[in-house]
DNA sequence: TTCCTTCTACGATTAATTTCGTAGATAAAG
DNA sequence: CTTTATCTACGAAATTAATCGTAGAAGGAA
């Protein structure tokens, strides 16, 4: 079982650059974060210390300039915060937040068309153990 | 255009409550909330006053007992949230977090058919003006 | 009326988060 | 070598959220 993750707000966009572009300094995460709203660097800089301490990222200390690693997985991160809000909002029905979801996002039909493929493929697996 | 709404875990708990069994008094949302978790009747009360300060909520006080009423609209709300989990969490592509929610989550055949239908919809109706 | 329960108001505290200033070390530039 | 820029460490302030205790008003029961 793992452990709950509950990044902040913060500490998410932070996990976002690390994810999306690897194991980065602060001065680089700071930048990214910048294009989105004001920080100062020494916040980055001491949110990311914080999140080393929580073990959500870890660091290479060799040289002067610490490179930043995200511990925590992407993909069981995102995965445990859809089941959080599912679950506050929509009393844990993902049919329910898709519905919404899809029915008032803009959505592709070349998107839309993937969705209804995972969909088959859900359905075509569901009885032979590989999905329960 | 609509206001901000941000609510916070435990305002979205009342919001919850509200919604879905319409005008409240203290009492009956911290027994609901208290299903759920452990939380103090004023500790409840107080949150339900803030609420009602910032304009989430209005209340009737004609009685002792004061009636709550959500004013901030589910749909509205709940549109809101989605919007920003998936442009914090999915850089703004809401297949890719369909995508996750239906890899990862357990979905009845009878969902996943209601999913279908509803991209059936969209797809249909993509053309005739009412969707874009 | 008297006692017990329930309700609101309000203040205060705790806790978590976010923010930033400053100091000191190291590196780079001149 | 001296100056300037950059980095980490650290402390602390500012914000925001959540919690609860207590007081006093109002209602109901005996």
């Amino acid at each position: 079982m793992s452990q709950k993750i509950k990044p902040t707000e913060a500490e998410l966009e932070i996990l976002q650059v690390l994810w999306t572009y690897g194991p980065s300094n602060v001065r680089f995460v700071n930048d990214k974060l910048k294009s989105e709203r004001n920080v100062g660097y020494t916040t980055t800089l001491k949110v990311m210390q914080i999140m080393t301490e929580k073990g959500m990222l870890s660091r290479d200390m060799n040289s002067r300039t610490h490179i930043y690693v995200a511990i925590v997985e992407e993909k069981e991160t995102k995965n445990q915060l859809i089941d959080k809000f599912i679950s506050t909002l929509f009393g844990g029905s993902t049919s329910g937040m898709v519905l919404q979801a899809l029915g008032n996002q803009k959505c592709s039909s070349k998107e839309l068309n993937e969705i209804k493929k995972l969909i088959d493929n859900i359905e075509n697996t569901e009885y032979n153990g590989t999905n329960k």
